[in-house]
RNA sequence: GGGCAGGUAGCGAAGUGGUUAAACGCAUCAGACUGUAAAUCUGACGGCAUACGCCUUCGGAGGUUCGAAUCCUUCCCUGCCCA
């Protein structure tokens, strides 16, 4: 029922960033095997941003692929840890969230990561099962099991502590926490991104202070955003959703650095590992145009969250905007209203929302990024044009067109 | 509990009574150049006003003053040291 041991390694090990013990994977899969149990891998999530994005991706493929190799993945939705807010990689204090928001974040948590996992072989629980329910005694104990020291050992907080930042006492929490998610549902693996390495190991102590096997551990590496120096992150606005449309997916990726083209195909893609190796070479040699090679990055991509049409539509459309600079066909649609306030082109951007105040809406004229009809608007009272209906540009990618009642 | 140092625009960081909507850097946005890449260059970057100018900002509240981010009182928050 189980591919060889071989076989799964391989797989595995693929954009692994750390196996903490390998032997012991290596084990467990034996011991699968033989006794015909699938491994409960585990991944927690963070339900405080609900919006996925492909830095996500990179660990729930690797989920995926345990899946596909015939075992039980376990999600972990963190609604009660969502009231702490991971510190991971944090300089500062994450805001807590209350138990009802992390709830609703996680139900759509939970729908977007299932355009990625399989839908068989997955359970999906609330970690307020089992931390709810624990007493301020339990919790005092579970405390005890872990030293400040310890504590302060995780790179994250060293350096916050040593450039005076706060660090809130709740936060040591955060690790335990997670590392007791590992005991309640007795996990066998658990995959996270490389910078919950301290977390995922903290959940083995626990185990094993719990006489329980403890954990083998997988970390993935951090997915660089598209400004190509902070990872992946919503709050960097760095971030390709994965529930944005095709459209957003495929010019977003188009506007990565070239030099993340190789780790995106690599982590965020299923391309074969000889075709990796041809890329790489040809990014190397420059026997191709790195931008072709984006842009079948960016059909990918598109075609993995929508669909192969998508992908065609997507670059057809963009090529059509950027490369022969005319309009895309679907524009949102305003019609006018307000006739107060949108008796000039300073006022219908305000109240279309192309501009956040006229300050800026001027200022956009001022410096050339408005146009009506492809003709640049330069006059700071321009009228809004009587035509039944025009297309109004403001910058290079927001369109809108406009319509009279 | 005591002593000290801080809280300035998205972030970092100047500014200690008036010419300060507040230097500078980063981020952001627009334009040029391009492959909507990177790099680079130019400009903008609280709000309202085409401009003059006006209004609102420097942790919160109150006060002194012709005038405060800058002085005083008080409250909140943070770090360090001592206990």
């Amino acid at each position: 029922m189980f591919p060889g041991i071989h076989e799964q390694m391989d797989l595995i090990k693929r954009g692994a960033s750390e196996i903490i013990p390998e032997e012991d994977l290596v084990k467990k899969l034996e011991r699968s095997i033989k006794t015909n149990t699938p491994l409960r891998v585990k991944l927690g999530c963070d339900p405080s941003r609900p919006d996925l994005h492909l830095g996500h991706s990179v660990v729930l493929r690797k989920l995926r692929q345990f899946q596909d190799l015939g075992h039980q993945a376990i999600l972990i939705i963190g609604d009660f840890t969502g009231m702490i807010g991971d510190p991971s990689g944090r300089s500062k204090t994450r805001p807590s969230l209350t138990l009802e928001q992390t709830r609703e974040f996680g139900q759509s948590y939970f729908e977007q990561a299932t355009k990625i996992l399989s839908s068989e072989r997955i359970q999906m629980k609330y970690n307020s099962e089992w931390l709810g329910a624990m007493s301020f005694t339990d919790v005092i104990k579970l405390s005890s099991k872990y030293t400040v020291a310890r504590m302060l050992e995780r790179d994250d907080f060293t350096l916050r502590y040593k450039a005076g930042e706060p660090i809130s006492m709740h936060e040591f929490l955060y690790p335990l926490a997670q590392g007791m998610d590992s005991v309640a549902i007795k996990s066998d693996v658990e995959l996270g991104g490389s910078d919950q390495k301290f977390n995922l190991l903290v959940g083995r102590d626990l185990q094993r202070e719990y006489g329980q096997e403890p954990q083998v551990i997988l970390t993935t590496p951090l997915l660089v955003g598209t400004d190509g120096v902070e990872k992946m992150s919503k709050s960097y606005d760095n971030f390709i959703g994965i529930n944005e449309p095709p459209a957003e997916i495929y010019g977003k990726t188009l506007r990565i650095p070239d030099t993340l083209i190789y780790t995106y195909f690599e982590l965020t893609t299923d391309i074969p590992n000889a075709e990796l190796a041809t890329i790489k070479r040809q990014l190397e040699d420059l026997s191709v145009n790195p931008r072709d090679l984006k842009r079948r990055l960016a059909r990918t991509l598109v075609a993995m969250y929508h669909s192969a049409e998508a992908a065609q539509d997507a670059e057809a459309q963009f090529d059509k905007i950027f490369i022969d600079k005319e309009i895309p066909e679907n524009i949102e649609e305003y019609v006018i209203r307000d006739r107060d306030g949108e008796t000039n082109v300073v006022g219908l951007m305000m109240t279309a929302k192309m501009a956040t105040s006229k300050s800026e809406a001027r200022r956009l004229i001022e410096q050339g990024g408005v146009s009506i009809d492809g003709v640049r608007v330069s006059d700071l009272n321009a009228p809004v044009p009587t035509a039944k209906q025009f297309i109004l540009k403001v910058g290079k990618r927001k369109f809108l067109k406009v319509l009279h009642p």
